[in-house]
DNA sequence: ATTGATTCCGAAAGCGCTTTCGGCGTAGCG
DNA sequence: CGCTACGCCGAAAGCGCTTTCGGAATCAAT
C-alpha cells in the first residue's frame, strides 16, 4: 500500500547518502545534528531517513564511537528461591532514566558465585558496557573491588562495609531496626527475639547492629535479646521464631530482618495458638505489598523503593559523566507503617 | 605483583597478534577454533589470550559477524503498579538459556504504549538483537503484527486471539478456569461470582471463558453466574468481591481471574464477617507463594513458571536457528492446591 | 624431480558508522 | 578586485573484528 521496499536490505547509512545524492559523512553529521551542516540539508536528510524507517546499527556506531551505550544490571543471585520482586520494579527504573540517553540495558547474571569474577572481567575488558548497577553486597563484596579495578563505573544498590570509595544508594538499615527497637520498647517489650538474615549478606549484617545498637540504647542487655538467624524466606522464618517461642522464656516480640521471614513467623504463632500484635508482636522489614494481607496484616518498616531504580540509573550516569564516586551516595530513611502485627507488651508476660 | 601492564590501553586482537608475532586474521581463527590453524598454534594463541586476559569487543564482532547475539525481553507495561515477582524468574531462566550461547540479554520497555511500535520498529530495523519475548500479549496485538512484519524472531508468553502463525508458550487458562467450576460444583455450589481482570490481555479473555464454559458443562446457567472485571490488585478485587457479596442473591463461591484480586477478595469477606471456605468459597490463579500466607490460606490454580523463562529461551533459540514457528507451541496444565479458602457449599444457602 | 594435494598462515576487504581534515564555493571586508 | 573568513560538504581513515582468498610451505605420490 505505501510502496514499501520490497527488498529487505536494511537501509543504511550508505544508502541513504545514495537516494539522498549526499556523502554518508553528511548524513551522519545531519543525523547526530553537527552544526556544520546546512539547516535545510540537514531538515532534509532527518525527513528521509524517517520516511525510510533508518535506524543506526548500534554496533557499528558503537565501534567507532568507541562507547557501549550499555549499562548492565547485574542480577542478585538466586538466594532461597524466593522470587523477588522488587527486580521488576528495579529494572524499570532503571530503564527510565536510561532511556534518556537511549541507551540500553542489559542483565547479567553469574552461572555460580565463584564465576562472578570472571563475568565482571569479561564485562570489563571487552567494553559491553560503560557501567554496572549492582545489588545487595555482601559485607566484604570482591565484585565491587574488581569493578574498581577495573576502572568500570558502577553504583551499588546498597552497601558493603567499606562503602567510602564507591557510589551507592541504600537505606539506613541500622537506623530502621534501632527505631524498630525504640518502637517496641516504648511499648513496653523487654524481651526481644530476632531473626535474623546470614550476615554474609551487608544489609543482614546492618540490621542486626541496629537491633543489638537499639537494645543498648534503650537499657537493655544482650540477655534480653534472642537472636535466630535463618534463610530469607517463609519456612526459615517460622523455624527460627519458633525455636525462640519454645523457649523457657520467650520474647514478647519479635523483629525480622525481612517481611518474608516475618510473614513466616507469623505462621509460628498461629500455629501455637499465639495471637499477633497481642500475645507477641511482629515487626518485619520490607514494606512488602503483601504484608497487607497477611494473617494478621504485618506491621514493618517500608523502604522507599519506588523510584530506586531511576535514581541508581542517574547516578550511573552522572558517574559515567566524571562525576566523583563519593560525591553520589545517598542514604535513605525507612518508615513505620503500623498494621496488625504489633501491640503493647502483656504485662502478665515480664513477670514469670 | 603479576606484572600487570600498567598502561590502561585495551588488550585487542592487533595487539594480541602483534605480542604473538602472527596475523590479527590467524589469532581470530584461532581464538575461533577454525579448523585451519595449527593445534599447536592455537594453543599457543589461546594461552597467550587467557594470559592477557583478551575479551573480544562484542560491538567489532557483531559488526563484522552481521548477528546481533543478543535478544530483548519486552518489559509488560506497568499495570496497575503492582509489582510483578515472575518477572525476575523469567529473567533468570532466560539468562541461564542464553549464557550457553553468551548471549546478551537486553531489556526494553516502551515509554508509553503508543511507543511500543516504535520501540519494536527500531529495535528491528537496528539490528540490535537478534530475537525477543514477549509476555503478556493482548487479545489483539499489534506488537505481534510489527514483529511478524519485521521478520524477528520472537516467542510469546502467553497467547494473543490468533496464535496459529507464531511461536508461544503458555498455561491453558481456559482449560484451568473450567477445572475451576467443575472443581466448585462438585462441592456442591451453583450460584457463582467471577472476579475477572480487563479482557484486552488475552488471557484474562480466556480465564473468562474458561468459566463461562465451565458453567455450561455444568449445566447452569448464565444467570447462575456473577460477573465483575476489576483491576489487577488487591483493592479491584475486594471491591469486585463486595459488589457481588452485597446484592440480593450473592455467589457462594468467588472465583478470581488472579490470585492477588483473589487476595482482595478475601479481604472483603473479612470485612462482612464471613469466613473464606466456610461461607463463601475464593479461588484464586496463578499460584502465587503469599497465597500460603493470605487469610485464610488460598486456594488456587498453580501455574508451572519455575522453568518457563528456561523454556522460552531455548524456544528463542531454535527459533533463530531456524526452526519453525508453529513447531515451537507449548501449552501447559495449571494444576489446583488446595488451601483453605475453599470448601462445600453450605446446605441453607441454596434454598433463600 | 615433477606433480598434486594438504596444511597453515598472511593479505585484504569489509561490516556500518564516526570524525578529522581539507577544500570548494560564496559572502564579507577593505 | 583581491583578500580573508566562513559555511558546508566530501574524502578518507579508522573503530576491532571476521572471513574469503590465495600463496608459501610441506608432504605424499608418481
Amino acid at each position: 500500500m505505501f510502496g514499501e521496499d520490497l527488498t529487505v536490505s536494511r537501509v543504511t547509512l550508505k544508502t541513504l547518502a545514495a537516494d539522498l545524492g549526499l556523502t554518508e559523512a553528511t548524513v551522519s553529521r545531519a543525523l547526530n545534528d553537527y552544526d556544520d551542516i546546512a539547516e535545510q540539508t540537514r531538515l532534509r536528510v532527518q525527513k528521509e531517513a524517517l520516511a525510510q524507517g533508518y535506524a543506526p546499527n548500534p554496533s557499528a556506531r558503537r565501534l567507532a564511537r568507541g562507547t557501549a551505550e550499555a549499562v548492565a544490571y547485574l542480577m542478585p543471585a538466586n538466594q532461597s528461591g524466593v522470587s523477588d520482586s522488587f527486580i521488576g520494579q528495579l529494572l524499570q527504573g532503571l530503564g527510565e532514566s536510561l532511556s534518556k540517553r537511549k541507551w540500553d540495558l542489559l542483565v547479567m547474571q553469574a552461572p555460580s558465585a565463584e564465576d562472578e569474577a570472571e563475568t565482571i572481567q569479561k564485562l570489563a575488558r571487552s567494553g559491553t558496557v560503560s557501567g554496572v548497577v549492582l545489588s545487595r553486597p555482601y559485607k566484604v563484596d570482591k565484585r565491587i573491588k574488581l569493578l574498581q579495578e577495573a576502572r568500570l563505573p558502577f553504583v551499588v544498590h546498597g552497601r558493603s562495609s567499606d562503602c567510602s570509595d564507591y557510589a551507592w544508594y541504600d537505606v539506613d538499615n541500622t537506623k530502621a531496626f534501632i527505631d524498630i527497637v525504640d518502637h517496641l520498647v516504648s511499648l513496653g517489650h523487654r524481651r526481644l527475639g530476632y531473626v535474623g538474615a546470614p550476615s554474609y549478606l551487608n544489609f543482614a549484617h546492618q540490621r542486626m547492629q541496629g537491633v543489638l545498637q537499639g537494645i543498648k540504647y534503650n537499657g537493655l542487655s544482650e540477655a534480653d535479646l534472642l537472636i535466630e538467624i535463618s534463610e530469607m524466606n517463609d519456612l526459615g522464618g517460622e523455624q527460627a521464631a519458633s525455636v525462640m517461642l519454645d523457649c523457657d522464656t520467650p520474647p514478647t516480640a519479635l523483629i525480622c530482618a525481612t517481611d518474608i521471614q516475618a510473614i513466616g513467623a507469623l505462621a509460628a504463632l498461629r500455629s501455637r495458638g499465639l495471637r499477633a500484635g497481642v500475645d507477641v508482636s511482629v515487626i518485619g522489614y520490607d514494606g512488602l505489598f503483601i504484608g497487607k494481607h497477611s494473617n494478621p496484616p504485618l506491621t514493618t518498616m517500608a523502604q522507599p523503593l519506588a523510584h530506586s531504580g531511576r535514581i541508581l540509573g542517574d547516578m550511573l550516569l552522572a558517574l559515567i559523566d566524571g562525576a566523583e564516586p563519593k560525591s553520589l551516595q545517598e542514604l535513605r530513611n525507612a518508615e513505620l507503617v503500623r498494621r496488625m502485627s504489633d501491640g503493647p507488651a502483656r504485662p502478665s508476660q515480664n513477670k514469670p
